[in-house]
RNA sequence: GUGGGUGUAGUUCAGCUGGAUAGAGCGCCAGAUUGUGGCUCUGGAAGUCGUGGGUUCAAAUCCCAUCACCCACCCCA
């Protein structure tokens, strides 16, 4: 084949459209149900934005981001991210002016990064994302948590872990980052080669190494949540609180540190230990000076990311049932001096609001038969010169073979009788 | 970005210690069944053997490069 699709992105065929579908009304129904509202951002923005809110010394920034130069010589980046862009949009409509919380979230929304690809990871992939601004209390915290535990519900994921963890704000975390780079430098020749390098630049990041050296290592340092100042630590209290009292299992892990540098307080992983694939399917946490930091009002916010590829991809793993959505309800066959008015029908069928599917190959009339059972159709019209003579047709149930010959003008009741 | 594996019909794969017209299942099309599907049987279409180069009398098979996918690391959704 001379043309395939870049490397790193994956076509949703005809044929498997129906499980995003399937998915997204799922998506959009709880989101509904939780009072979130949709929005819809550009798929590019500046690349100062990101730079300003993901962070600057981040991989994601440093060495994942499509940026170019657009012919106006403006620095343009494909988003890596759902957050930012809802943020500035946020600001720039004035949104902070209504009453708060503002209550969003983005579906299949493309995300890029420049990765090397493998399963469950792509260039361009496909977020589903909640964003919630003005609402400071740790139960939004955990019903962004709960909201995306019943997504997963739905579509038939289980065995799902959620870790939860506080990073602090910008009172307690520089004190805790003096801490642990005064221990990791005491173990720095320990160290693995990047986290040697990590350590300069942002030393939580080690905490995430998966080295077993840096691992032992990161096991005896001090952990965040001894440093949590009293607003940080009485929030990560209530979350926790939020979460038990609907009997949300969780597991605090000291350990997770996220990628990007907008977090504060709480920042939370769910894992999914499918057979097959296990990674994070859902990340996020809480960013309350985002705003303020782009610009904006101080203005605390809350969300998460989920990638759909990997929510199908899990799904699919789990053998949960996505059901087919669109089922032929009458295929119209008609004999070739029936043709035009087998076509006239067919569109009378769907003026009645019946799912109908006609002949538009010239195939023989035992061949429309074949066809209508591969679209499992419940029903097949026959027109042949009898009933055009007639003015009747013959409606076949293809589910017991029982067959009755109605009038034409009377046969979308009829069909409709059958159907119900 | 680093290391490893794999690329053969639409699809899943066989063939690979070099040898003649490159095979199978499923799918697709047609017929058996001259107005009636599923099952069965028969036939058919469909492949630059990922791409480019090299070795050789001869390459799907060996070598090199390249592209893509998969796995691990990194990072993340």
């Amino acid at each position: 084949m001379q043309y395939q699709a870049p490397k790193g992105t994956k076509d949703v065929t005809p044929k498997e459209s129906y499980k995003w579908q399937y998915i997204e009304d799922i998506i959009r129904e709880i989101c509904d149900k939780y009072g979130f509202s949709e929005t819809r951002t550009p798929v590019i923005e500046h690349t100062e934005l990101f730079l300003r809110s993901v962070g600057d010394t981040t991989d994601v920034v440093q060495k994942e981001m499509y940026t170019f130069l657009d012919k106006g010589d403006r620095s343009i980046t494909l988003k890596p991210e759902g957050t930012a862009g809802v943020a500035r949009m946020f600001m720039e409509h004035g949104l902070f002016n209504d009453a708060q919380p503002t209550k969003m979230y983005y579906l299949y929304c493309p995300v890029f990064r420049y990765d090397k690809p493998q399963a469950g990871r792509l260039r361009e992939h496909h977020q589903f994302g909640v964003e919630v601004y003005g609402a400071p209390r740790a139960s939004v915290d955990a019903e962004c948590i709960a909201l995306a535990l019943e997504l997963f519900e739905r579509v038939g994921i289980h065995g799902l872990c959620v870790n939860i963890n506080s990073i602090g704000c910008p009172q307690c975390r520089p004190i805790y980052n003096a801490a642990l780079a005064d221990y990791l430098r005491a173990n720095y020749d320990g160290l693995c080669e990047t986290c040697k390098s990590r350590f300069e630049k942002n030393p939580l990041r080690i905490l995430d190494c998966k080295e077993q050296r840096c691992k032992d290592i990161c096991a005896g340092a001090p952990m965040i949540t001894d440093y949590l100042c009293e607003d940080c630590s009485a929030h990560f209290d209530e979350l926790k609180g939020c979460l038990n009292s609907l009997d949300i299992s969780y597991k605090v892990d000291p350990f997770i540190v996220r990628g990007l540098d907008y977090y504060t307080k709480t920042v939370f992983e769910i894992i999914a230990n499918s057979n097959g694939y296990s990674g994070t399917v859902c990340g996020g946490g809480r960013y309350d000076c985002l705003m303020e930091q782009l610009g904006g009002p101080k203005l605390p916010g809350v969300g998460f990311g989920l990638g759909m590829e990997r929510l199908l991809l899990t799904a699919e793993l789990c053998g949960a049932f996505i059901p087919q959505q669109r089922q032929v309800e009458v295929y119209v066959a008609a004999a070739d001096a029936a043709r035009v008015a087998g076509f006239v029908l067919a569109a009378q069928l769907r003026k009645a609001g019946i799912k109908t599917e006609f002949d538009h190959v010239g195939r023989s009339f035992k061949a429309q038969f074949k066809y209508a059972d591969k679209l499992n159709a419940r029903i097949v019209a026959i027109l042949g010169e009898d009933e055009l003579r007639d003015d009747r047709v013959k409606l076949k149930n293809m589910q017991n073979g029982e067959e009755k010959s109605v009038e034409l003008l009377s046969a979308a009741q009829s069909i409709k009788e059958i159907l119900a």
